[in-house]
DNA sequence: TATAACATGTAACAAGTTACATGATTTC
DNA sequence: GAAATCATGTAACTTGTTACATGTTATA
């Protein structure tokens, strides 16, 4: 029921391994301070907690202030710590086989001729830079601890793809790579 | 109803481009040469292939040899070529924004004691390690051009990441990295 | 004789997103 | 008085996966 590879699981489990939340909160957490590292949406989180409550990963329990809709407080069980941390470990170790968006179209670049690649190339890399200075502008994350290594991380493997990317276009200056039919033969 | 962000159309169209083709064919092809490129799955190759075929990007022609099942036989149109370089020059052109596998977990690293941190990442080092050394020596990719161009790239990612983990291995047994509450403040 | 390959497709299921319902309270 | 915030959740929709149905031919 529980997907011991789904990151959101484990999203949601270290934000309550510091305090107990309910699910308004966390989603608004995660929508102004993680916006950069997780795309799961409000309903989706709302759903996860009522199964990881059924898991026994989470306890929970409803709260009312004043007039105001009842609040579902959510806290982290000793099963939820553990798996926490066997999720922790088992995702840090295993390197993710993660297929990069935008290999399909290198793999088919050479059936664009060689100005329209140049040029599109041209824009990535542009577009790509910007992000670059962006994220290295970003101040410190002030409330989530390892944000900044995410973050880190992220501005390492940008800067990788750009460069890669410009030696592409190089070569496509250069003559290297040049327009030709896509299958050289089908078995 | 045909999303011109969705690779696989890419992928499908380009086989298409430069031969017709059956589905079973391109099924067979795509699982044996490149599946390291795509995660696709049969069903939805037919799938795509007929709703392709509704919105003018492919024909199709039934064929049959002997008392073999019938071949539905697809062959690009010149919508579908126009698509295929809209949709290069696109997702060229875009840089992706996408969210590394491993993000979360990196985010919360400092949630494990440092010696299992360190011993997780080192055996995903050593993974990754292998990994780059296999994909080095893969030899070129003999029938799709461009196959090796994604595979380049994919190195270069892998190397990338591959160092900076290293890094936060030094950093972690320098004691930069320490274990720590993951929140320091939920506002 | 059994099972793998050929070739397509459907049905059942799982999971995520969007949009909305609900109803009080605070802000403009 | 209108709109945004608070707080949760449901319904409808889309999409993908798994498993299977179908029936012939080649292989072990």
């Amino acid at each position: 029921m529980i997907d011991r590879h789904d990151e959101r699981v484990l999203l949601l489990l270290g934000l309550l391994s510091t305090q107990s939340q309910h699910g308004y909160q966390m989603n608004e957490f995660i929508e102004h301070n993680l916006g950069r590292v997780t795309l799961m949406k409000k309903a989706t989180a709302y759903a996860l907690l009522t199964r990881m409550e059924a898991a026994g990963l989470v306890g929970a329990e409803d709260a009312r202030e004043g007039n105001r809709p009842t609040r579902r407080v959510y806290s982290i069980t000793p099963e939820g710590t553990a798996l926490m941390r066997e999720m922790l470990v088992a995702v840090l170790q295993e390197p993710s086989q993660s297929l990069p968006p935008g290999d399909i179209a290198v793999m088919y670049i050479a059936a664009l001729d060689t100005d329209a690649a140049i040029e599109a190339l041209e824009r990535r890399v542009a577009a790509m830079d910007e992000h670059v200075t962006e994220l290295e502008s970003t101040p410190l994350h002030p409330t989530v601890v390892g944000v900044d290594l995410a973050i880190e991380r992220r501005l390492t493997l940008m800067r990788a793809d750009l460069d890669w990317f410009r030696g592409v276009i190089d070569r496509l200056r250069g003559g290297e790579v040049v327009p030709r039919a896509v299958l050289a033969a089908a078995e």
